[in-house]
RNA sequence: GCCGGUGUAGCUCAGUGGUAGAGCAUCGCUUUUGUAAAGCGAUGGUCGCAGGUUCGACUCCUGUCACCGGCUCCA
C-alpha cells in the first residue's frame, strides 16, 4: 500500500500507511483537535472530515476558531450549509409537499429556495415551529452521512420524487462534471443523509458538511423573500427562506448585536431623528425633500466641492430639469433607456390632436419614439453606421414632440460646449453642475436616500484632446482624494472597468482605447489605494473608474464614477479647431465622483452615525442657560458666535440644564455652551464636547468663538475645541 | 415588478368585533435650577386609502397605496 504524505500548514509532514480520513489526520495531531474538527481542507478544497485522502496532499483541519481566536470563514461555511439542511428538514415537517430547490451558505447567513404548494405558502408565523424542529434535530446530534450513487440511478430516483428542481440540479452537476478536470469526483451524484441513509432525511448535495447536527450551536430562521428559479424572472417563483447559524450561541448574540448597531446608524432612522430629510407619499416615492437640517449638510458639501472645482479650473453651469425628446434621441438615451426613465411629457397640442384622431397607445408610443429623416441621416452619417434603423424614421408630420425629465446631464452640457467655437488652446473645457436627474427605479429597489428616483449628481463633463485625457483623469481622482480625506473616509477602493478583449460592441479606435485604459490605470495608481481591473466592465463608449467606499462598520458603498466617452462627441458632431486649423472631435469625460448628493449624504449619515464634524453639522453650538436669569447672557453668547458665521441655537426653555443637555446630545450637536451667572460675570462659557461624558470646563467666550470658527473654516474632522 | 412583513397622535409604540390609549414632542401653570429629562395640567387621531361583511369594524374579507426585509456568492 502506498504511503500517503500529509503536509500540514506549519510545513510538518505526517506519513500514513495508506488512505486516511480527515479525522484520521486530526487524531494523529491531537485528541483535542480531533474533537474540535468540523471539516478538512485538502489542497485548498473544503471537504467533509470523513473524506478519504488517498494521495499526498496539503491538509489543514478546519475548526471553529483557529489558534489566533479568529472565527474561520470555512468553518462558518460548513456550519451554515449544514444548517440549511437542518432547516430544510424542519420545514418539510412543518409544511408537507414543499419542494427543495437550492440552499447555499452566504457570507453571514444561508438560505434555501423552496417551492411551496400554492395552497400552503410559508409564513412568518411558521418560524417558531420550524425553530422548534430544528432544535430537535440539533439535539439528536445525527451524523451527516455522505453516499454516492451513479448518475442514471440518481436521476431516476430524483424523478420519482417528483422534484424537477433537484433533477435540474443533478443534470447541471453532471454537465459541470463533464467539463471538469476533477471529473472523477463528480461522475457520481452525492447525497447526504442527516443521520442514517434510507432512514433519515436526505438531500442531493455536493457537501461538505460538519460531522453531525450537534455541532451547530445556534441556528435561527431570519426572513422570507421571493426569488426566481435560476434568478430568471420569467421562470418559476420560489420562496427563499433565510436563516443563520453559528457554532456557538455567544457568536450569534454578537452577530445580532452588530446588526442592531448597524440599525442604529440607519440613515432613514437618523434622518427622522435629526430632521435631515423627509419622503412624502403625496410627493412621490423615491423623491427626497431636504428639510432645513439636511439642507445645511448638502449646502456645505456643495460649497466644499465647488471650491475644489474652482481650484481645478472648472466652470459652473446651470441647466433646466427637462429637455426636448429630440435631444435624447440624438444622445441615444431615448428610447434606449426608456424603461428606466419617467415617461415623456407630451406637448398639449400634440396630445389633443392624437386623441381627436383616435390614435392608439402603441401607435402613439411609436410616434413619440420616432425620429425624423433629417436627424436619422445626420446621426447615421456621424456614426458611420445605421445607428438609427429605418423602422424608426417617421415623416415629420407624424412625429410627436415632447419633453423628458432629464435622466443625464450630459446632453445639456454638450449643448453648452457646442454653443461656441473652441480651439485646441481652449481645451480642456470643464463644465460642472450639481445637476438633478430623474430615473424610474423599480419600486422595490427604492431605499431611503441611497436609491431614489430624483437625485442631484455632482456632475461635470470635460471636453479635451486625446492627449489630455490622462491628466484630466488624475485631476478627477485628486478631487476624490481631497474630499474623502477631509471627511476621513479614507477606506475606499477603485475599480477600473476595461473593455472585453474580444468584444465588438465598443466604439472608438483600438489605439484610443489602449491609451484611455492606460490613462485610467495610471490615474488609479496616483490615489495610492487598492484598485482592481475588471475586463468587460467598461461602458461601450469608453473605460471607466468607479469608487467604492467602506464605512466605519465595514459596509461598502458604490459612489460615483469617471468615464471616458468617445461616442457622444461623435453623435453630437462636436469639434474644436486643432493646431492644423482642421476640425477635430474632442474626447469627453463624464465624472460624478460622489455619485449623487442624496446617496452621498445617506452614506455620510451612516458613516458618522449622524454625528457630523462641526463644519457639516446643522447646528454647531447650542447655548444652554442654567436658568431664565442667564437667558440674556446666553443670547449674547449666541450673537457673538453667529457674527462669526457659526450656526448656533439657544435652548432658553424652562427646563433644568440636565434636560437641555440630554436633548442637545440626542440631536448630536458638536458643542454645548452651558452658561450661568458665574459665566456671565467672568465672560466665559462652560464647554461640553459631543461624545464626552463630562463638562470640559470653562473658557473665555472669545477663545471659544475663535476656536469653533477656526475649526469650521478649516473643515476639521474632529472636535478639538477645549478650555 | 415579485414574495413575506408592516401601516394607529409630529416621533416611538400598545390596543383580537362593543365609547381610540401610553411615553416623548407641543402648549399652559408651578419651579429659577451648574452638567445626560423637575412637577402638574391641556391640546392633539377620518386607526394609510377605497369598497365589503356585520346591529356594530382599528379589529374580519377584497382591492389599492406606501414603507421594511429580500429577489443566486450557481447541486
Amino acid at each position: 500500500m502506498p504511503t500517503v504524505n500529509i503536509t500540514l500548514p506549519d510545513g510538518k509532514v505526517l506519513s500514513f500507511d495508506g488512505p486516511v480520513t480527515g479525522l484520521g489526520v486530526a487524531e494523529r495531531i491531537g485528541a483535542r483537535l480531533a474533537k474540535d474538527a468540523l471539516g478538512v481542507k485538502v489542497d485548498g478544497e473544503l471537504r467533509d472530515l470523513s473524506a478519504v485522502i488517498d494521495r499526498d496532499a496539503a491538509v489543514s483541519i478546519v475548526t471553529y476558531k483557529g489558534r489566533d481566536g479568529v472565527v474561520s470563514a470555512d468553518a462558518l461555511k460548513l456550519v451554515r450549509h449544514s444548517a440549511a439542511h437542518i432547516m430544510a428538514e424542519a420545514i418539510g415537517r412543518v409544511v408537507p409537499g414543499a419542494l427543495l430547490v437550492y440552499g447555499p451558505a452566504l457570507e453571514d447567513k444561508f438560505y434555501y429556495d423552496i417551492k411551496f404548494p400554492e395552497e400552503r405558502p410559508l409564513r412568518e408565523g411558521d418560524f417558531a415551529k420550524i425553530e422548534e424542529e430544528m432544535g430537535r434535530i440539533v439535539s439528536e446530534d445525527r451524523k451527516f452521512t455522505r453516499y454516492e450513487i451513479n448518475p442514471e440511478e440518481g436521476l431516476v430516483r430524483l424523478k420519482q420524487e417528483g422534484n424537477k428542481y433537484k433533477v435540474d440540479n443533478a443534470e447541471r452537476a453532471m454537465m459541470a462534471a463533464g467539463g471538469s478536470s476533477l471529473g472523477t469526483r463528480h461522475s457520481a451524484l452525492s447525497f447526504y443523509a442527516t443521520g442514517t441513509p434510507g432512514k433519515d432525511w436526505e438531500d442531493l448535495c455536493r457537501g461538505p458538511h460538519v460531522p453531525s447536527t450537534g455541532r451547530i450551536g445556534a441556528i435561527k430562521v431570519l426572513s422570507l423573500a421571493s426569488s426566481f428559479w435560476h434568478g430568471d424572472e420569467n421562470s418559476d417563483r420560489l420562496t427563499r427562506v433565510y436563516g443563520t447559524a453559528f457554532a456557538t450561541q455567544a457568536e450569534m448574540d454578537a452577530y445580532f448585536a452588530l446588526k442592531e448597531e448597524a440599525a442604529k446608524r440607519d440613515h432613514r432612522v437618523l434622518g427622522k431623528q435629526l430632521h435631515l430629510f423627509h419622503i412624502d407619499e403625496s410627493v412621490g416615492q423615491g423623491l427626497i425633500l431636504w428639510t432645513p437640517n439636511g439642507g445645511v449638510v448638502r449646502d456645505q458639501l456643495q460649497k466644499f466641492i465647488s471650491e475644489e472645482l474652482v481650484k481645478q479650473g472648472y466652470h459652473q453651469v446651470f441647466t433646466p430639469h427637462i429637455g426636448r425628446l429630440e435631444l435624447y434621441k440624438t444622445s441615444g438615451h431615448f428610447p434606449y433607456y426608456k424603461e428606466s426613465q419617467f415617461a415623456p411629457v407630451i406637448e398639449r397640442e400634440a396630445l389633443e390632436e392624437l386623441s381627436k384622431s383616435g390614435c392608439s397607445c402603441s401607435e402613439m408610443m411609436h410616434r413619440v419614439e420616432g425620429v425624423s429623416a433629417r436627424l436619422a441621416a445626420t446621426i447615421n452619417e456621424r456614426t458611420q453606421k445605421q445607428t438609427i434603423t429605418p423602422d424608426r424614421v417617421l415623416a415629420d408630420d407624424k412625429l410627436v414632440e415632447g419633453f423628458m425629465l432629464k435622466p443625464m446631464n450630459c446632453p445639456h452640457h454638450i449643448k453648452i460646449f457646442a454653443s461656441r467655437a473652441y480651439s485646441y488652446r481652449d481645451l480642456p473645457v470643464r463644465l460642472a453642475e450639481f445637476g438633478t436627474v430623474y430615473r424610474w427605479e423599480q419600486s422595490g429597489e427604492l431605499n431611503g436616500m441611497t436609491r431614489v428616483r430624483g437625485f442631484t449628481q455632482d456632475d461635470a463633463h470635460l471636453f479635451c484632446t486625446e492627449d489630455q485625457v490622462a491628466a484630466e483623469l488624475i485631476g478627477c481622482l485628486s478631487l476624490v482624494k481631497t474630499v474623502l480625506g477631509t471627511l476621513k473616509m479614507e477606506n475606499y477602493r477603485v475599480r477600473v472597468g476595461l473593455r472585453d478583449p474580444d468584444g465588438k460592441k465598443y466604439t472608438g479606435s483600438a489605439s484610443a482605447w489602449d491609451k484611455a485604459e492606460n490613462a485610467c490605470r495610471d490615474a488609479a495608481r496616483t490615489l495610492g489605494v487598492a484598485f482592481s481591473e475588471e475586463p468587460g466592465e467598461a461602458a461601450f463608449y469608453g473605460p471607466k473608474i468607479d469608487f467604492v467606499v467602506k464605512d466605519v462598520i465595514g459596509r461598502e458603498w458604490q459612489l460615483g464614477t469617471v468615464q471616458v466617452d468617445y461616442q457622444l462627441p461623435v453623435r453630437f458632431g462636436l469639434s474644436y479647431t486643432g493646431a492644423d486649423n482642421k476640425p477635430h472631435v474632442p474626447v469627453m469625460i463624464h465624472r460624478a465622483p460622489f455619485g449623487s448628493l442624496e446617496r452621498f449624504t445617506g452614506v455620510l449619515i451612516e458613516h458618522f452615525a449622524g454625528a457630523f464634524p462641526a463644519w457639516l453639522s446643522p447646528e454647531q453650538v447650542r447655548v444652554l442657560p442654567i436658568s431664565e436669569k442667564s437667558n440674556a447672557y446666553a443670547h449674547r453668547v449666541a450673537g457673538e458666535l453667529r457674527a462669526r458665521g457659526v450656526r448656533v441655537g439657544v435652548d432658553d426653555g424652562n427646563e433644568r440644564v440636565q434636560g437641555k443637555i440630554k436633548v442637545a446630545a440626542e440631536m448630536k450637536v458638536p458643542y454645548m455652551a452651558v452658561v450661568g451667572p458665574r459665566d456671565a460675570e467672568h465672560g466665559t462659557v462652560s464647554v461640553r464636547v459631543r461624545g464626552q461624558e463630562k463638562d470640559a470646563g470653562a473658557m473665555a467666550l472669545g477663545a471659544f468663538v475663535e476656536g469653533v470658527a477656526g475649526e469650521i473654516a478649516g473643515r476639521v474632522a474632529g472636535l478639538g475645541v477645549r478650555p
